[in-house]
DNA sequence: CGTTACCCCTGGAGGC
DNA sequence: TGCCTCCAGGGGTAAC
């Protein structure tokens, strides 16, 4: 569920919340996630104050600080991951895997699938850990452009959108913003990435800055609802023009939309729209 | 090296 | 109602 606008958006909403907020008591009632929780986590995480939250791609960053040194948390919430802050003595419903407890509130991890994950780095250098440093650009950052995408697609045959989907060339572009983005870009998902023109890199650089904006800023909005109400993840999905959309007409067109099978994840676009 | 297949895990939807 | 199969918004690894 989670994709890179929402991670966005909860950071948005926490950072109020605990900025400066020492924890209390970390709590972990499951011994692994996508990666392994080492039982001498929680008692390492008690007592560390976090100083702010950072996002790298759907990475969620916590920068935890004491007088005797601290490090970094990095939480992911994988397909079904989500996080709220609840009252203390809220009860624990299933699934719910990790609470972070702070004097004032309660961070609550829960991930019925357990492909998001919660991963502690000592010290300070977060962007040489092995879960970040393969990372490529942020789509939101000035570098990812036109230019650069066209650049870094020279060589390659693959279908466009698998590639746009590839977190080591650029991060955050998940299953439904690469549909929408190439259907808005008018570019076909099975068009080889090698060639698309400069011209056209550039306007699916723009369709994809578009609609992850458009997606945060929908979700900014109800930003405190979400992080403080049980509301489901999701709840300001925006409504999308293919994704889902098998069989309807398509919203320039009427032309049904398609779905087909790439690398093992569903596709939807318009064949008469996207070429 | 580039690309695909499969796996991790649970739950919901739909067929029978 | 229940059982079965298939599918799901992520991402890593093995295999071709």
């Amino acid at each position: 569920m989670p994709e890179l606008p929402e991670v966005e958006v909860s950071r948005l909403g926490l950072l109020p919340h605990l900025t400066g907020q020492r924890l209390v008591e970390a709590v972990f009632r499951t011994p692994k996630l996508r990666h392994e929780l080492p039982p001498e986590l929680a008692s390492r995480l008690a007592g560390l104050r976090v100083d702010t939250i950072l996002r790298r791609g759907k990475y969620l960053l916590f920068d935890c600080e004491s007088q005797h040194g601290g490090g970094w948390l990095i939480l992911h919430l994988g397909m079904s991951g989500s996080l709220r802050l609840v009252a203390a003595g809220t009860p624990v419903q299933k699934h719910d895997h990790v609470d972070l407890v702070f004097a004032r509130t309660t961070l609550r991890f829960r991930d019925p699938r357990r492909f998001g994950t919660a991963v502690w780095v000592e010290g300070h250098a977060v962007e040489q850990h092995p879960l970040i440093a393969v990372l490529g650009l942020e789509p939101l950052s000035p570098d990812f452009d036109g230019d650069w995408l066209y650049a870094a697609t020279r060589q390659r045959n693959t279908p466009i959108k698998p590639l746009l989907m590839d977190s080591h060339l650029v991060v955050g572009i998940g299953n439904i913003y690469a549909a929408e983005s190439l259907f808005q870009a008018g570019i076909s998902p099975l068009r080889a990435a090698r060639r698309i023109s400069r011209e056209r890199y550039r306007i699916l650089v723009a369709a994809v800055r578009s609609t992850l904006e458009t997606s945060i800023a929908a979700g900014g909005s109800s930003v405190r609802d979400y992080v403080h109400s049980d509301g489901g993840a999701g709840s300001f999905q925006l409504s999308c023009a293919v994704y889902d959309r098998h069989g309807e007409p398509c919203l320039h067109c009427g032309q049904p939309i398609k779905q087909i099978r790439q690398a093992g994840r569903s596709t939807f676009y318009c064949a008469h729209c996207q070429r």
